[in-house]
RNA sequence: GGUCCCGUAGCUCAGCCGGAUAGAGCAUCGGCCUUCUAAGCCGACGGCCGCAGGUUCGAAUCCUGCCGGGACCGCCA
């Protein structure tokens, strides 16, 4: 079934065509909910292109389409705007016909193999907020492609190595004592983080002993660097135990935050490959070295710095590790498009990549695109891990758990569920209010997290969404068998559900907008939209005792229409939808 | 010095690839549970869309300048 927006676009375009005009692309949009219509043609440029006034030609233009497109009613004059209504017949046919099939989505007219990388922690603390953005946001958006019919490939590239790192290993080799995530009961990533603090504190305090920066622990951490490189027998050990207790603590997060990876890279495996790169533009005459030995790329031809590849002691910096990870990743997967969801502070950065890639003359550097968000704040600034000053990931969402457990119980409403199936909603409800929140705002933009004030269940939120979704449920439980569509065949929607409908024939502009942007937040915009629209709906429109047959019939299948659209759009930013709650 | 992001209701944000009288939620005030789940519904209050120019039939939206907030330009990652 054709879009109604394609009907009318056809329409206007015979009508211009009819005078000789061929050059001017309609401009369609919805109507505004004040006035009567359902699609809108703007007539302004018309108008322009005929020399007439734009009420004059609205009203031609309007008797035109009524007379030669079947599914246009009628239509209303406005300014210069031609407010056109379909028929509820071609209303109802759309909800039986096109939806969900082929309504809902557009797809992509060629698949593009897609590697997305996400999250690229490090191995030395726990996760936290920021990171929480980062992964559900890099999930969302892998899925909106791969709905759109690209070929996506999730990845992690995993920061083991490095100062950081060793730092945390100097601690634990330093104050442990031996200690293990096991003899402990701690969670590996928060055991090993709580070293990396321990070394800060230490530093700090040999700092204020010593009077200097330079400090006894911190050369201890710089030898284990160098130690580590030099492939050290007794370094290694520590530094895989370390690691893999950080990466068991990881992989419980990422499975309680529902994220995944289809691989996963360890920088600690490409920063030679990066540095080979190097060695080779200098070869090639890309990069110069200085008297020190240090290695540079100029950039300046490109309006950049210049910028240093490798440092005077042949050692690595971050930017020689991502051109290691980029030709890597295209030998595994050839992508036509590599996007790194990286926070805003990094857009320089990326940028000098690509350059850098460009100089190089690899053949992934145009792909390279770099999805930029902005940081999570706290009222007290921004988050830093080494300071304490953040928000850890597993215990908000254990708290985002525990409150959807206290309301929940407080409502009383899942009492008949068994103590496991009630766990199992909690998770999904609070994960729910997490993840909304988090995806809800356009990317781009900062996030002030402020602690204090917990994260809401009612209102514009993932729970309010999951309600309406549970309502339906309830509803479509209670009515003996399904929906069945030829019953309802002789009904006419009226205006409430018209526009239902037509809420649910927007999902496909909705998604559009998604991919086009990636970003997960007009899809969660819709659904707050639509729950709200059915809520309203629900609240006058008696389903299981409807009138008659083909009533109720109808009804249950445009709610299963809206179940099915919430559950899609929500989908595609990680939330599950509960049947009850 | 240069680059990028943001500035819309008391607060948090939609709308921004130009269209009609700028929308939500929270907060405040008021109404609705003997009828399919009140995590809900309905209403009221609340706006120099940061400021000034420009383009246009039409600007919150595009362009320029300014003001305010933030980020980055490291032999850290």
């Amino acid at each position: 079934m054709q879009r109604f927006h394609d009907l009318l676009s056809e329409g206007v375009r015979r009508f211009l065509a009819d005078k000789g005009v061929t050059d001017v692309r309609p401009i369609i949009q919805y109507t505004r909910p004040d006035f009567e219509g359902d699609l809108t043609v703007v007539v302004f440029p018309l108008a322009k292109a005929l020399r007439q006034r734009p009420d004059a030609v609205g009203a031609v233009l309007g008797e035109w389409l009524v007379q030669t497109v079947p599914a246009v009613e009628r239509y209303e004059v406005v300014k210069g705007f031609v407010n056109i209504s379909f028929s509820a017949e071609a209303w109802r046919r759309f909800l039986l016909e096109a939806l969900p099939a082929a309504g809902f989505f557009p797809r992509a007219e060629r698949a593009e193999r897609i590697v997305i990388e996400y999250s690229s922690p490090n191995t030395n603390k726990p996760q936290h907020l920021g990171h929480i953005r980062n992964n559900l946001l890099g999930w969302s958006v892998a899925a909106i492609l791969q709905r759109y019919g690209h070929e996506v490939y999730k990845v992690n590239l995993i920061n083991d190595r490095g100062i950081h790192i060793a730092q945390s290993m100097v601690a634990w080799m330093q104050f442990g004592g031996g200690a293990t995530p096991e003899s402990t009961g701690k969670k590996g990533d928060h055991f090993v983080g709580d070293y990396y603090v321990r070394f800060a504190k230490a530093h700090k305090q040999q700092q204020a002993e010593g009077g200097s920066e330079e400090t006894p622990i911190m050369q201890a951490a710089r030898a284990v660097l160098r130690r580590w490189e030099a492939g050290d027998l007794h370094i290694r050990p520590v530094w895989l135990k370390m690691n893999s207790w950080v990466l068991d603590g990881f992989a419980e997060t990422y499975g309680r935050m529902g994220v995944d990876f289809d691989k996963t890279y360890f920088e600690s495996e490409t920063y030679l490959v990066g540095k080979q790169h190097v060695m080779e533009g200098l070869r090639q005459g890309l990069f110069h070295r200085k008297e020190d030995g240090s290695i540079w790329a100029d950039l300046t031809a490109e309006g950049l710095d210049q910028k240093l590849l490798l440092r005077s002691d042949g050692t690595t910096v971050y930017i020689t590790q991502d051109i290691g990870t980029a030709a890597l990743r295209y030998f595994d997967f050839q992508m036509d498009r590599s996007i790194y969801v990286v926070g805003d502070e990094q857009q320089y950065h990326f940028k000098v990549l690509k350059a850098l890639l460009q100089k190089m003359g690899a053949p992934y550097a145009d792909a390279v695109h770099h999805l930029s968000y902005g940081m999570v704040d706290l009222p007290t600034g921004k988050m830093k891990s080494r300071e304490g000053t953040v928000v850890d990931a597993d215990e908000l969402m254990d708290e985002m758990v525990a409150q959807a457990r206290r309301l929940s119980e407080e409502l009383g409403k899942v009492d008949a569920l068994s103590a496991e199936e009630r766990e199992r909603l909690y998770h999904i409800i609070g994960m729910g209010a997490l993840k909304y929140h988090i995806l809800r705002n356009d990317p781009q933009r900062r996030i002030l997290f402020d602690p204090a004030e917990s994260i809401d269940f009612f209102g514009v939120t993932g729970p309010f969404i999951q309600y309406a979704h549970a309502r339906i449920h309830s509803i479509l439980r209670k009515a003996s068998g399904a929906a069945r569509p030829e019953t309802a065949a002789g009904y006419a929607p009226d205006g409430a559900e018209v526009a239902l409908i037509r809420q649910l024939y927007r999902l496909y502009d909705v998604f559009a907008n998604a991919v086009e942007n990636l970003s997960p937040a007009p899809l969660a915009q819709y659904a707050y939209q639509l729950a709200h629209q059915f809520n309203a709906y629900y609240h006058d429109h008696p389903v299981l005792k409807a009138e008659s047959e083909p009533v109720l019939h109808f009804r249950l299948l445009l709610l299963e229409r809206v179940a099915e659209a919430l559950r899609e759009s929500m989908g595609l930013l990680g939330i599950e939808m509960p049947e009850r709650m």
